[in-house]
DNA sequence: GACGACATACCAACCGGTCGGTATGTAGTC
DNA sequence: GACTACATACCGACCGGTTGGTATGTCGTC
C-alpha cells in the first residue's frame, strides 16, 4: 500500500504522504517533511504536483487504486454463496486490522474531514473512493436478497453497502479516540449481527 | 452551542474555535483567525491559554459540557419504556442534523483525527466527549434489555451504547465526503433496525 | 539539442508565540 | 475612605522560524 521504495520520486511522493497525513493529518503534513520522508527534494515535488492541493486529491485517487486492487484480489469473493461473500469481506476486513492504528485507518476518511469545506477537489476525490468501494459491495448484497428471498422493507442494497463504510469509518475514529483496535472489532462484530438479521428467514418482516 | 456573543473572551473565543475547527480543522485554523472572528487579540488568547494544544483541550472539554447538557435536557428520557427512550435518542439526534453540514457534525470526531498520534492530550479530552456520552445510553439499553428480556450473544449494553457513537461519526464522515446530510438520515435507519432486530421477542437467539 | 526528471537556492507570507503595557477590579490596612 | 499591593482581563506590536511556492541549474536520454 505504502510504496515505501518505489523507483519513481512520485510514487515515493505519495507513499509518504499516504504515511504522513494517516499520522498528522493533512494540514499538519508540511511539503518540507513530506519531501524529506520520501527522500527527494522540493523540486522534485513540485515537478510531479501543482501545490498541496494537488497532491491531496492525487494521494486519495493512489488510495483508491491501491485498495480497489487489494479488494479485488481479496479472497472473499471465492465463497458461491453472495451472503457468504458479503460475510467473508467483513471477515477480511478484520484481517486488515494490524498494526498500529495509523497503519491500518483510512486515508481518505481522514483526509475528507479536513478538506470537505474548503478543498471540494479533494473531497470528491475522496468520496470517489469511498463510494466507488462501496459500490463493489452491491452485487452480493442484492444476489444475496434475491437468493435469500429477502424483500427490503426501507432499505437497499446501496444503502446497505454505504452502510459498511459508515460503520468503519466511525470505527476509525473510536478507535484513534481510544488508541485502541479492538474497538473495530467489536463495530463490525455489530455489523455483521445486523447483516445476519436483514438476511435471517423469517415468516415477518421487519418495519422501520 | 456556539456561544457566537458570550460576554468574555474566554467563551467567544471557544465557540470560534468549535466552528472554525469544525469547518477547516484545527491545524487549518490560525490564531489570527480564530481571534479575528472571536473578535479578540493574541494577547487575550494567550491570557486564556497556554497554547494551540491547550486550546484544542480547552475546545474539546467546552463541546463535551455543551453536549452533555444539550442531551440531559433533551426529552428523549420521557418514554416510560427504556426501548423507547433509545429509540427516542435516535430520534432526537435526527432532529440535531439541520443546517450546513459543518453545523451538526460532531467537533471532537474532527478533532481526533487530526491529533490523536501528535497531541496525546487532545485525543483524551476528545475520547471523554465521546465515550462519556455514550455511557449515558447505557443504563437505558440495560433497562430495555432485562425488560425484554433479551439475553445478549456477544455483546453488551456498553458496546451497543459505543456502537450508536460508531455510527453516528463514520455517518458524518460520509456526510462530508458527499456533502450531503441525507446520508446521516439513512445511517440512523440502519442503526434503528438493527436496534429493532435485537430487542425483537423471539424464541431463538442469533450467534456472532 | 530538446525534453523529462530531478536538485539547489531562494523568497515572501504566514505561523505560533512573546512581550511590555493598560484598564479595572479587590482585598487589606491605617 | 484613602492608600498600597496585587490580581485579572485584555491589548497590539513584534519576533524568529516555518510554510507553500518559485526560479534556475544540471544531468541523462532520445
Amino acid at each position: 500500500m505504502s510504496s515505501a521504495a518505489a523507483p519513481n520520486a512520485r510514487d515515493r511522493i505519495l507513499g509518504a504522504a499516504i504515511d504522513l497525513i494517516r499520522r498528522e493529518g493533512f494540514a499538519a503534513t508540511s511539503l518540507d517533511d513530506l519531501c524529506r520522508q520520501a527522500g527527494v527534494t522540493k523540486g522534485a515535488f513540485f515537478h510531479h504536483f501543482a501545490g498541496k492541493e494537488d497532491l491531496g486529491v492525487a494521494a486519495a485517487d493512489f488510495w483508491r487504486e491501491g485498495t480497489s486492487a487489494l479488494f479485488a484480489n481479496a479472497p472473499y469473493h471465492r465463497p458461491a454463496d453472495p451472503l457468504a461473500r458479503v460475510l467473508a469481506y467483513l471477515d477480511f476486513r478484520r484481517e486488515l486490522v494490524r498494526g498500529g492504528v495509523p497503519e491500518f485507518t483510512c486515508l481518505v476518511g481522514t483526509l475528507v474531514q479536513e478538506t470537505y469545506d474548503s478543498h471540494p477537489r479533494i473531497r470528491d476525490a475522496c468520496a470517489a473512493s469511498i463510494f466507488g468501494h462501496a459500490q463493489t459491495l452491491e452485487a452480493d448484497i442484492a444476489a444475496a436478497m434475491k437468493k435469500h428471498r429477502v424483500t427490503a422493507a426501507g432499505w437497499t442494497p446501496e444503502s446497505l453497502a454505504t452502510h459498511t463504510q459508515t460503520v468503519l469509518q466511525g470505527a476509525f475514529i473510536l478507535a484513534k479516540a481510544k488508541n485502541d483496535p479492538a474497538l473495530v472489532f467489536d463495530a463490525i462484530d455489530h455489523l455483521e449481527r445486523y447483516i445476519r438479521f436483514l438476511f435471517k428467514p423469517k415468516k415477518k418482516a421487519a418495519a422501520a
